[in-house]
DNA sequence: CTGAAAGCGCTTACAG
DNA sequence: CTGAAAGCGCTTACAG
């Protein structure tokens, strides 16, 4: 493969090669200006041909004019996690919306495990390479971390569920939001006593789903009853075993539950057949979470968690913060993205896919 | 951070930035000579100072010297797949495995997601802009994908199952070695009734599974009853139903049943336990795959399959690969391993890693 | 407006 | 043996 460059382009057209970096790129400084047609010629020259800027080069001469990256071609994706655990799903869709969305702007993803301290040397090296514009952290990211990574003087954004206590960058999903849209659902279908079963208030994410949850409850006017929200934390074990004898505990009956730990509504469904509950007939169910094995299968309605998307907006912003770095010359900066800039936490709104779990019966039998 | 260079080092200790160089990367064909307390010292300086060699312009030296790569220090990883599918945990595995290796020499990996064919786009990009060094490939990689790739002229592995008819470099866990380390451990623990149950024979790792289970039952001079090779490709659907009919189907009963399917022996366990036998004092269950969710807390013994050493010997054979391209001058090619070379189809053995589901009645007592 | 030059950090070829 | 130079492809600063 025979690599094409500008002065390739320029020799073909008979100009000179930095008429041509100037109509591809658009130097934002530069005082060259060319004739439309020109402009036009030289790009269609270079499809023709086949052009790709080449990385090394450009950054190279980044290096020497020691100007900040403005727009990233190579971002390094951390990975904290122990190296004989498996990859978290979650934060494999993560990185996945991540390349999808760099791919966009011809930048890629480069994946980086870090599992032990000394995993800090394959960081600290990309840096001190120069092969990298910027980071993405998956992972349960520490403030120890950030200090770590802030002298690199990289730009960075922590993607879902984190432990910084300092102001950062950060995408991920709203989960208050998600348990409000698990209530507002539910209650639109007229349902007035919805529990909700989750595994604990151990992760951050938990609190924030129950509360969100909560708050939507009183804000309807439901049975805010603290019998209504049930623990399976020991399900995993004992199938079934706790669950039923909290099903069987508040009086009356839920008419739905929302079960607000990722991917395992299929199950609970088994389980309610098997306490000869019918679903939906008797209880609605509302599952959590994405991704989601057994959600088309089992044909449940379910609140997404759109981890792609949020790979996808970290991709963006880590785009925007760099594009705000000042400027070795003087091109105004976008306003309030700057040194002075706030941090961002982008919240992603969840979303309801429905199934037949909730489905009224009147519906349910309309369908059949 | 400051990028420490060469020059910065020779400045230092007074020397020539080309005895730098050298001795820092042995240059192979460099008529340079160096004492070895100098050389001992620059290596000294250049840790001290924290010398990191740029990337980018070792790139673009290579560029000018249309030098084919032998040190790769960027290998994308294209993962095929649809994208909205959940990545799949067998091809993550590998791709932690790659990097892990890869990081050992320096060199990181750049994840691809192609799952339509625009995505070539990226994967050509990538090439022509010369940051990539060679490909590892995972999914579902075909003849056509490989045509594709080989105008690029740069190297490439295949990881795990694939579907091509041609030679190509590829790296996979040995199906047919899982399937007889089954056999060969229950035969060991005295089983002669071995049931094996997969779900049908659509994937070649499924029918060489079950080959090598066979072979061995044959060579062990075991029961070979056709009765015992079960299909539970519908269990999903409905759960032990069918499962259930067929252990009741052979007469004796087995006395041991290998799961060959990826990580649902957690639930067999239960599906048998609800039979009414218990395992392992009436019947054992030997487990299969990795990722094994459940064997832990199952306890189940099972065939690991060591997808993450995949990706490592991948990114081993990919650096062999690319050290035996022929050089510009005159060094000695590695033998073998030229464009003459053969294609590499190396095959991981499986390991078995013992819990309670096989342990026999008087070794579960005693530990009691 | 256009063109020639400088230089990022590196590896190699060439001259003393 | 050592040193100065060439040049990969690019972006920017400088001169006509």
């Amino acid at each position: 493969m025979k690599i094409v460059t500008q002065a390739d382009i320029a020799r073909r057209l008979g100009c000179s090669q930095q008429a041509v970096g100037f109509a591809l790129n658009n130097y934002r400084n530069s005082k060259v200006s060319l004739r439309p047609e020109k402009r036009q010629l030289i790009l269609e020259t270079a499809t023709k041909l086949g052009y790709v800027p080449n990385r090394a080069a450009r950054r190279l001469t980044r290096a020497r004019f020691r100007k900040p990256v403005n727009e990233m071609d190579l971002v390094g994706l951390i990975y904290f996690g122990s190296a004989d655990v498996d990859l978290d799903p979650v934060c494999i869709a993560m990185m996945s919306g991540a390349e999808h969305e760099l791919s966009k702007f011809h930048a890629s993803l480069t994946f980086v495990r870090a599992g032990e301290s000394s995993d800090w040397e394959k960081v600290e090296r990309l840096e001190r390479a120069g092969s990298v514009d910027g980071w993405l952290l998956v992972g349960p990211v520490t403030d120890e971390v950030v200090d770590h990574l802030k002298p690199g003087k990289l730009p960075f954004v922590i993607l879902g569920d984190h432990r910084c206590t300092q102001p950062v960058h950060a995408v991920n999903v709203d989960h208050m939001a998600a348990g409000r849209l698990a209530v507002q659902h539910l209650a639109s279908l007229g349902h007035r006593r919805i529990a909700c079963l989750g595994t604990g208030m151990q992760y951050l994410y938990q609190r924030q789903t129950l509360e969100g949850f909560r708050s939507a409850i009183k804000e309807f006017g439901l049975d805010d009853d603290e019998r209504l929200l049930g623990d399976c934390s020991t399900w995993k074990n004992v199938v079934g075993k706790d669950i039923m004898d909290w099903l069987r505990e508040p009086d009356p009956r839920p008419t739905a539950v929302f079960f607000s730990e990722p991917g395992m509504a299929f199950e609970l469904c088994q389980i309610l057949k098997d306490l000869g509950l019918e679903v939906p007939g008797e209880i609605s169910v509302l599952g959590f979470g994405s991704p989601f094995p057994g959600a088309k299968r089992g044909n449940i309605t379910y609140i997404e968690l759109p981890m792609n998307e949020v790979g996808c907006q970290g991709a963006l912003l880590l785009q925007r913060i760099a594009a705000a770095l000042p400027h070795s010359f003087g091109t105004q900066v976008e306003p309030g993205l700057d040194s002075r800039m706030g941090f961002s936490e982008i919240k992603i709104s969840p979303s309801l896919i429905e199934g037949r779990s909730t489905q009224s019966r009147q519906n349910d039998e309309s369908k059949n």
